[in-house]
DNA sequence: TTTGAGTTGTTATACCATAACAAAATTATA
DNA sequence: TATAATTTTGTTATGGTATAACAACTCAAA
């Protein structure tokens, strides 16, 4: 299991990160350097730039919220700018798309194959990557069963999390007690 | 596993059926009766047909094709009128949303709970829905090992059905000898 | 140094979805 | 059966997501 690490402890959108998430995004960006020399791929400006905004938001990012940050650092504010740049990006693997979102994600395993599941909070909208392979092999599996030949997953899970849970737990216990 | 039946041999968008697909609409449609009966829930004229233009379409249909569907029909031509049925459909468990292709689709099972997990067709767009007590058993045992309190699952597994994994195979095969 | 592939700029448009409020229909209640 | 309460539908407007099409630029290789 994966975790975006900052959402940990966050509950509030622009909470104090609780550690160096900058170590993260250094990780990222030169994982994906290593990943695009080695395919003969460019990591130009734009992509690289889009990349790191990515990843240094606590969330899912939606592609006109990136292209917001984007244009604020003087790059060309229009729609296939960004769109460009995220479809790089997501053929590299280097992001993810949470399809139920509309929105973005830094890969955190982008140097080897994988697929993204996601536990997505419904209250505090923080994402969760996270890698099972017992279902993945299941999904081949009942896949295959059908002649089914899969190519790419999307797992997407909504619901509350930990955190979330526990502040509900505690407004609930206060609530009845006064 | 359920499948919507026509999807069996259709290759082609507008293939004929080669089963009375007009049986499972049916079906479908008297379960809805019963089922917003049960719970005092008003099946309207534009619901009702709604939800039979979407069983009707033999792939996932878009929100603003079933809006011109209707329009054609006399009903609003305003995406409110569309939405607003889609919105009541989903919320009865009478068809589903496919996130990855912003499309809806009849749910062969309104009758119970379930979560809608398909199979989709990179060639030709089917799209099967499956059902998987042990992935969904799994996936909630994971959330919960993380705090986490599933509420809502979205399975989306693309790749090649078995027709057109076969139709690839003899092309292939063709191409090859020739 | 020109060719060619890949990338970016630019304009326009298509597609997906909801907000907000008015009008009508339905149901419940007096 | 009036009338009030509730739900559904009509209507206008807008916001959010994504791509088509073509021109201009960059950069590396021939």
């Amino acid at each position: 299991m994966t975790k975006q690490h900052s959402h940990q402890h966050g509950h509030d959108a622009d909470h104090v990160h609780d550690h160096n998430h900058n170590h993260c995004i250094d990780t990222a960006l030169a994982t994906a350097e290593t990943l695009c020399l080695e395919q003969g791929q460019r990591l130009t400006k734009v992509r690289r730039r889009a990349l790191e905004l990515i990843w240094e938001s606590h969330r899912p990012l939606g592609a006109y919220q990136l292209l917001a940050k984007l244009a604020e650092e003087g790059f060309n504010s229009a729609p296939p700018t960004v769109y460009r740049a995220l479809d790089f990006l997501l053929a590299a693997g280097l992001i993810h798309k949470v399809e139920s979102m509309n929105a973005y994600l830094g890969c955190a395993h982008a140097d080897r194959a994988h697929k993204g599941y996601f536990l997505i909070c419904d209250e505090c909208h923080n994402v969760m990557e996270f890698d099972y392979q017992d279902i993945h092999a299941a999904l081949i599996a009942k896949a295959a069963k059908q002649g089914f030949e899969l190519r790419a997953e999307t797992i997407e899970l909504t619901g509350l999390c930990a955190d979330c849970k526990a502040q509900a737990t505690d407004a609930h216990a206060v609530g009845t007690s006064a």
